[in-house]
Order: structure tokens, then sequence, then C-alpha cells
RNA sequence: GUGGGUGUAGCUCAGUCGGUUAGAGCACUAGAUUGUGGUUCUGGGGGUCGUGGGUUCGAGACCCAUCACCCACCCCA
């Protein structure tokens, strides 16, 4: 038997039935703040990941599905979202152009790592881009976006909100905390030892015990904020008090992708095992001109629609459409012309196989229909349907030519 | 990429020390006054015991490999 590749899963039945009231609820909330759709390849050229993300990123240092084309073109699957959806801003010169620019784009994404619950090679993202806004009130309506879809779904979550500081204020952080982290050079961890060069920055969430506590001292970024992030970072934070979003500071929030600065956030459930972050993001000021664009601000998130699925509280199913059957082999015919008539403005589903009325009561049961459409014997002789309404258990024979005339 | 766990019917799982024809519940299907659903009762169909090797008179069970899933690390949404 054939499967499908490690981490790649088909996503069918009830399960896409959350995953399409996801996608609408989402997509609904995403055209309400003014964000209009976009579509880009799932396959790029390798050096839009390379740089953007980053080169000392994880996801483009080992988890790319990277390969050469017929063409010897170097390309890979797209890991996120937001590279693509910049290079399309540049490409169409949306950054020459000027004024603001929103977009919500939703697919899959894919990173090869080993698969575990909420992480997977194929996965999905929903995610927005801001373009040419520079006011910190966008970096607050992303937030307020993400707490209102996780609202809309029922979804609990916690808010980490830290800020890495601009071209200004971050090098000279960035010196700070290398001198340090050579103050206790000889205990720190092998992959600390490499951050240190690579990107000292992410030394900030490592996962080892000693690391961390050896890093309690070390200089905080949002003690090192040139008045420009400071500002911002307060007026963010009184913005998210005045619409009750609470929050929490975590100064070691240091978002995985190289192309963040200032504002970083991170959604994260506590009922979902290790993989807890399902939606993150911040603010991207520089990455438009790294990518050959016109400056331009930009701020965005992307959450992992995976991860959130089993968090989802579906509305109640309410009773739809017709299902129909016959009774008799020659009833056949009349139930299937029925059917398509129904089609014309509702559901209707056709049992083929003669049964007993029972057996189809139970069958417009089972998938859920508001009527139950018969033809037997009887109605053949009286060239009528019997209908059904399962909800409020009425019943009565129409002439099939009146039926849906 | 590293460490640990699991794999038996469509689903959730029993299966004793290795022993003869592999079980249950749910689901599916058919009946229970011959045309009235969601309840009940009775019957029925459905399994290469993840896959491939090995040990043994005999393997669902033991050993090895492999694949998939789960948990943790790592990483991130």
């Amino acid at each position: 038997m054939i499967q499908s590749l490690r981490g790649m899963n088909d996503i069918l039945s009830e399960e896409y039935e959350r995953f399409e009231y996801f996608l609408s609820v989402a997509s609904t909330i995403a055209k309400r703040y003014g964000f209009h759709y976009i579509e880009t390849p799932l396959l790029e050229e390798t050096a839009l990941f390379k740089r953007s993300v980053g080169e000392s990123s994880d996801i483009v240092g080992k988890e790319m599905y990277q390969f050469i084309d017929k063409g010897e073109n170097d390309v890979c699957l797209r890991p996120e979202g937001t590279a693509g959806v910049v290079r399309a801003f540049v490409q169409h010169k949306l950054d020459k152009k000027g004024g603001i620019h929103r977009f919500y784009y939703h697919g899959p994404m894919f990173r090869y790592e080993r698969p575990q619950k909420g992480r997977l090679r194929e996965f999905h993202q929903f995610g927005v881009e801001s373009f040419g806004v520079d006011s910190v009130y966008e970096d607050a309506l992303m937030i307020m976006m993400v707490a209102d879809i996780l609202k809309a779904l029922g979804i609990g979550y916690r808010l980490k909100l830290n800020s890495l500081g601009d071209q200004h204020c971050m090098p000279e952080y960035r010196k700070k905390l290398v001198t340090f982290i050579e103050s206790c050079d000889d205990a720190i961890c092998g992959d600390c030892e490499r951050r240190k060069l690579i990107n000292p920055i992410r030394v900030l969430d490592c996962k080892n015990e000693q690391c961390q506590n050896l890093y309690t001292n070390a200089p905080k970024l949002l003690d090192n904020l040139c008045d420009g992030c400071q500002n911002d970072f307060d007026t963010l934070k009184t913005i998210l008090d005045q619409h009750n979003i609470a929050y929490e500071i975590d100064t070691n929030l240091v978002r995985g992708l190289d192309y963040y600065s200032k504002t970083a956030f991170e959604f994260v459930s506590d009922n979902i095992g290790s993989q807890s972050a399902i939606a993150g993001g911040g603010r991207y000021d520089r990455l438009i001109e790294f990518l050959d664009g016109k400056p331009t601000p930009a701020v965005g998130f992307a959450l992992g629609i995976e991860r959130l699925m089993e968090l989802i509280i579906m509305p109640e199913p309410v009773r739809e459409g017709y299902y129909l059957g016959a009774m008799d082999v020659a009833a056949l015919i009349p139930i299937l012309l029925c059917a398509e008539k129904i089609r014309r403005s509702d559901k209707a589903v056709v049992e083929y196989e003669p049964r007993s009325l029972k057996a189809h009561l139970k069958g417009a049961d089972r998938i859920n229909a508001r009527y139950c459409a018969v033809i037997g014997e009887n109605e053949l002789t009286q060239n009528s349907i019997w209908v059904k309404d399962l909800v409020e258990k009425t019943e009565s024979l129409i002439p099939l030519n009146d039926f849906f005339v």
C-alpha cells in the first residue's frame, strides 16, 4: 500500500469541516480589518528564503525541501509565508507605488522536521502582512486581529510580548550581550557557543537550564531600547490594556526568523502539548529592502492551523437539505429527477439502493438531512413523493408535478 | 538530527506462561405486526495481528530490521 509521505497528512470529512470553518472565520475577520487575499506560489527560488528568513535560522539551515529543478534552478517549497508575499509586493512594484497594502493568505508550508504532535512536514498557516504603516497602532491591530480570530473560535491563549529594538539600538545591545556571553563562556552549552557567533540574541531562549541560570543577569533587550522603540512599546502596551487584551512581557521571546525587529509577539496554548505556539508575528521594517525593495515598514503574523484544529469549538450542526430514497427500483427514476430539481437551490443526497422506509429514515438521520423524501409503490401509483420534515415531524404527499416547479 | 514508547476489525481496545477456529464495545447491515428516524433485542458481514526476516513442533505474543504514529529534546506556527 502506498502511504502519504511522513509528516504529510490528508484532511478529510469532519476534520476538513473544521479546517474550512477556521478559514471562513479567519478570512471574514481579516476582510473586516481591510485585508485582501493574496496567493503566492508554493515553490520559490531558494535565495528568497536565504535572504529573508536568514541562513542562521534552523528553517533555512536544515529544514527546507530544496532541490534543483529541470531548468537547473535552485528552488524550494516555501517553509513560511512572509517571504513570498514580500517578494510579490516588491515584484509588482507596490513599494514604489506607495500607500498602504494589506494582505492575508493561507496555504501549505513545508519544513523537513521530525514530526510530532503539532508539528508536521506539510502544515497550513493563515497569515497576514501589512506594508507601508509605520505606526505601532498597526502592530496593535495585528494582535487584536489574532485575538479576534481566537475568540471567535472559542480558543483560550496566553500572549507573550517583547520588543527586539531597531537598527539603532539592536546592534549596540548585541555587542553588550556578546560581551556578557563571553564573560560566562566556559559554562554555556554547545548550542549557545554556536549561537554566540551566528545570532547571539538566540541564546536568550535557550532551553538549557544551566544556560538560563547564567542568563538571568544578562542585559535585557527591553532595558536597552532607544527612545523611539521604547515609546512604541509603551504605546502598544497602552493600546492592549485599553482593549482588554492580557499579555505577559517575555524578554526572552526571540523569534526564530531573522527579519523581525521592534514588536515581537507569540500566542501560546497550554492545551496542545509541547508545540504550543499557535500564532506568532511582529514587525519587519528592514525586510523589504533586504529583498531589493524600497524601504517600507511592515508588520505581520502567521497562525498554525493544525495546532488550532482540536481547540476549535464548532457551532452546533443544523439539519439541512434532502435525503432521497426509493423503496422500489422503479421509483429511482422520479427520485433522481426530484434530486436534480432540489439541487438548483438546496442540497440533495440520493440513496440508490431500494430500502425499507425505516432504513431510509435512518439514512436521512445519519447524514443530518432536514427532509427525508421517499417514493415507494403507493407514491408511484399516485405519481407523488412522500416528504417528511425531520425537525417539525410533519409529513406530506406531494404530487410530482408540483414538486419544485 | 538524538532519546524513549506504541502498532490486533472502519474506530476504541482485550488477548494469561508461546498452544489448536483471534475477541468485545461502538460503527455498518438485516430482521423483531408486511410503510415511520435518533431507544431496545436478535442475527450477519468485516482481520495477511503495521511490514519483512528469524527462533520454535507451534508466534498476535519472543528476537532483529524496517515503516508509521505518540512523548520528550531541538525547532517553530
